[in-house]
DNA sequence: GCCTAGGTCCCGTCC
DNA sequence: GGACGGGGCCTAGGC
């Protein structure tokens, strides 16, 4: 155990990935707490000092801790115990108690690459903007989030007639919140100007108790198709919707 | 490369953890799409399917695919390609492409046990309820989501003048939609039954713009002080907190 | 530092 | 299966 504990203790300090495996209990204490007792677990140091704990299913890590994290070794009898523990947000502190054998792997990562994603709703926004027509004729675009001091809006435009037109994108099916978000903005908007706003959702799909919640406060729904799948945003197709009669 | 692929065919369908650490690129096409060039990478290939790319920063797997996911191995050259694949909720696919030497470890993991963690909501809730005091005397618990049927309110209770009470927790600080939340719920319940109805947020601290939000609608907000950090669940104090005249 | 909202959110739960 | 809300959400962007 010693050995292993020399090991690990030298991945660390060389700040090279950490990856171990073994049977082991899980102690959290923080925002909350957990327990997870006894079972083979994964276990994943970077040199970030992100540590994070996974079981053998699903794709979330049971226990974690950010980046900033510093992690400790020490041996209790014959056990070796990892701690690691950051300061920030509040105090917290994950402890795995491992109790037989542990397999040990220790890697050096060289990577300075980011991600590059394509079909965010930032992205949904710059194709939409530059197609106002998809909603309406005589849509003149305001602004995508510059002059608005509190611009949380993501599209805000002009119509024909002059009224102010906000509208939310979402990349996904738009749900309740995404209703009251709007109507939150709308209602910032006609208390500062003193003009008619019209409140526009556009997504690829709305809730049904969405849909009547934005009719109750005379809003629009806009059914949006895109595709993001293939390394570029397409929007495809745009087109109001409302209930028919043989909705309710 | 062959062996290495003969390897990895053989951790998959004995259903082991499998461990990749290797240079790759890694292409994702789905609901969204990305890329990301060459770097040292992190491969987490769980016997659930879970697929999990992590580079050698930050919590978050930068590329992933869930449970139920499958993984197929391709030799290009010379290189190696891992390929999941999920067909639900859509079609999606990570491909990553191996450059150089992989190191490969494979796992048999056994576990069964849950986590229980202490400090949900739902808990602070069950606390609350057994302390109504906390709030306001002869406030009375009517359900916690039992009898209501489409209980989404917290706690619903009703005070000594009769009037509902519809009460809104958070087990962090509440912010805006924590308001906008409580105002649906109340909204629906003033539809429905034809009796006051008041509102209140209960959480440790609520933002400014939040407060201001509630105030506009008249709700009240109650300062909560709980402690979760040592596997069970307390609370400390509950205070009704309003703004000052100088907050303005 | 706080506030706000997005996310390939994931995840459980209840209908 | 969809809908809805919690999460130790995390993370990025503004201020």
């Amino acid at each position: 155990m010693l050995e292993q504990k020399t090991i690990i203790d030298r991945a660390i300090s060389s700040h090279n990935l950490l990856i171990l495996v073994g049977n082991a209990n899980v102690k959290y204490f923080g925002r909350a707490s957990s327990k997870l007792s006894n079972g083979d677990r994964l276990v994943i140091v970077k040199p970030d000092g992100t540590f994070l704990v996974h079981q053998n299913s699903g794709m979330k890590a049971i226990n974690y801790q950010g980046p900033g994290s510093t992690v400790k070794t020490f041996l209790s009898g014959d056990k070796l115990i990892l701690k690691s523990e950051r300061l920030k947000p509040v105090h917290e502190s994950i402890e795995v108690e491992f109790t037989g054998k542990i397999e040990i792997h220790s890697f050096p990562m060289h990577d300075d690459k980011k991600i590059n994603v394509i079909g965010s709703e930032k992205q949904l926004a710059i194709q939409l903007e530059q197609n106002m027509g998809f909603i309406e004729k005589n849509l003149k675009i305001l602004t995508n989030e510059a002059d608005v001091k509190r611009g949380f809006i993501d599209l805000l435009a002009e119509d024909a007639e002059g009224n102010l037109v906000a509208i939310e994108l979402k990349r996904r099916k738009a749900g309740l919140d995404a209703v009251t978000q709007l109507e939150r903005y709308v209602m910032e908007l006609r208390k500062r100007k003193n003009v008619k706003v019209r409140g526009i959702v556009c997504a690829p799909g709305i809730t049904p108790n969405a849909l009547k919640l934005l009719e109750s406060r005379g809003f629009q729904f806009f059914n949006l198709k895109y595709d993001a799948s293939q390394m570029n945003v397409r929007i495809e197709g745009l087109e109001k919707k409302q209930n028919t009669l043989d909705f309710y």
